[in-house]
DNA sequence: GTGGTGACGACAC
DNA sequence: GGTGTCGCCACCA
């Protein structure tokens, strides 16, 4: 149950309620927020997040194939030493077991 | 009010 | 199977 003013402030809720260790993907947010086919409005939301000087635990949602896209826009050192931190193993710019710690919002909250 | 942009996703070739 | 292209909706200039 995610409500609020803006599109990306929904953004901003949803992403503070992954919990550490698992990770989710834009199109799992934007599905959640009734916008599947618009995963770039996550994206851009979480762009816009760091410009606003949000925390958000943006580096725990990646795109469709758990590919860390964005790193290079996270203001933070990288993405992918948080996640190591958090147990997630990073192959490649990529999630090594994506299926596993996946995290779908839709489930979890219980949309 | 219109146009352009954007950390993506799905489909077509 | 990999690459390319289109579409999608919300916000800013």
């Amino acid at each position: 149950m995610v409500k609020s003013e803006s599109f990306f402030e929904m953004v901003y809720e949803v992403v503070k309620l992954i919990p550490a260790g698992r990770v989710t993907s834009y199109g799992a947010i934007a599905a959640y927020l009734g916008m599947a086919k618009s995963a770039r409005m996550v994206g851009w939301a979480l762009n816009q997040s760091i410009k606003s000087n949000v925390e958000i635990p943006a580096h725990r949602v990646l795109n469709r194939n758990g590919l860390l896209t964005g790193k290079m826009h996270f203001k933070g050192e990288s993405m992918q030493c948080l996640l190591e931190k958090e147990g997630i193993k990073v192959k490649d710019n990529a999630i090594a077991e994506w299926d596993k710690v996946f995290w779908d919002p839709r489930e979890a909250l219980k949309l």
